[in-house]
DNA sequence: GATAATTTGTTCGTATGTATC
DNA sequence: TGATACATACGAACAAATTAT
């Protein structure tokens, strides 16, 4: 690593155009951790400060991100999910090469509460099916989810999930063809231990917390969801 | 209303832990006057002081607010915010009986980076007219905003919006008469020092980065805008 | 759970070269 | 030529967040 002195281009610019080379070409692939400041610094010759300027220009062109106490990352794209009219995790991320995978992580039988109960127009104390679920995309957390269906409709909804790993094969399966998503309504905040542990994800890192439901053909409301999802892997599209 | 005395924790703060209970559970729901101060202090069999340090907290909080003369009032829920295809400020907080402001920071003359360029659909280095403001709900700062206009077919736009502090009357002041979204990009993040400050939030609470363009009657993206919001005080909701 | 080590973030200060008036 | 402003580069110290011990 060798960079030229006092001839025209700077030295922090040349780091630039160094770094950038070494993660377009992959040599950082996205997700790695860059060596520390101070190594690359001494690989360059240069002083820590010169080397930031290289960094903090990379950070604002959103090529890296700086992570306080733990280092420089290659940034990988967000996940664009879309929410529109139809919504469905698989799609979302086919529709951008990656590999989607949604898990159970388990299930209980409960008592509609006001609020719940008022998203599904049922009565409150109806016994609903809670399922909780983990969303991944290319092996990685992306949403932890809580879903809720009416156990009289769906009955054993949990094992049929469970084989099927799919909401929308789920509901195919009780014959519902088509399904469509009427609200969704958008919030974010700090996650708790227990969502970050699951999203694998620092405490210190927002989480957007997405309420829907999804209605059938007829209108009728077949599903309310909580979604926790882990706020630096996830863009959402509105189309209006 | 029973309280330790001299078993660790503080009388104010079970005081304090007893209230927010009921606000949570909604005993004291959102809008609803809490008792007075004289008739609270005797509930819990302490004197006034006490119960106004548990009081004070929980105004801290922004659980409750003070109205001198009053009472004590549990504030009412986030705002709610609508993403539809016609999106007013002013007309989604007047919905719901909130006093709406914009304000301009600032504005600058700059030249359309590659990513605003995009999405007003012009050439990057043309001249733009960006414009930060910040919108406020009940005196309460909202989001801060950045505004990108084509500075060619809005001349002078700041000084209009100087003058009306509202988007939608300085369009109008150009012939625009009505103007839609045409798409929504949300995500989630800590907020640096400076959108903090504007919030007049913590830092250690997140915020909701919102990208959007605004088109005209003919389908002409006439704004592109990027808006900060405090996450605590606003929910997106999007009907689809 | 407490402590130390690692790593980025911030703020001083100093010096030099370059462009402008 | 001089004065000024600005960008670049190096050095030192400390703050803050995270990870390892």
């Amino acid at each position: 690593m060798e960079l030229e002195r006092g001839k025209g281009l700077t030295l922090w610019r040349q780091i630039q155009k160094n770094l950038e080379q070494d993660i377009l070409d992959g040599t950082f692939p996205p997700g790695e951790k860059l060596p520390p400041e101070r190594l690359l610094a001494e690989r360059f010759a240069v002083n820590r400060h010169t080397l930031r300027q290289a960094l903090n220009n990379l950070v604002r062109k959103e090529l890296v991100r700086a992570e306080q106490g733990r280092g420089y990352f290659v940034r990988e794209d967000m996940v664009r999910y879309a929410l529109a009219h139809r919504v469905r995790f698989r799609e979302n991320l086919s529709r951008q090469h990656r590999e989607a995978a949604e898990e159970l992580l388990d299930w209980e039988l409960v008592q509609a509460e006001r609020r719940t109960a008022e998203h599904l127009m049922v009565h409150p104390g109806t016994p609903l099916v809670r399922m909780r679920t983990v969303g991944k995309a290319d092996g990685l957390s992306l949403c932890v989810s809580s879903h809720y269906f009416s156990q009289q409709r769906f009955p054993d909804i949990n094992l049929i999930y469970g084989n099927t790993g799919s909401i929308t094969a789920t509901f195919r399966h009780f014959g519902i063809t088509d399904y469509t998503r009427m609200q969704t309504l958008i919030t974010a905040r700090m996650p708790n231990a227990a969502e970050a542990r699951l999203l694998q994800q620092s405490r210190s890192k927002p989480v957007l917390e997405l309420e829907s439901v999804n209605v059938d053909g007829a209108g009728t409301p077949i599903e309310y969801g909580r979604c926790i999802w882990a706020a630096d892997r996830v863009q959402f599209i509105v189309d209006t």
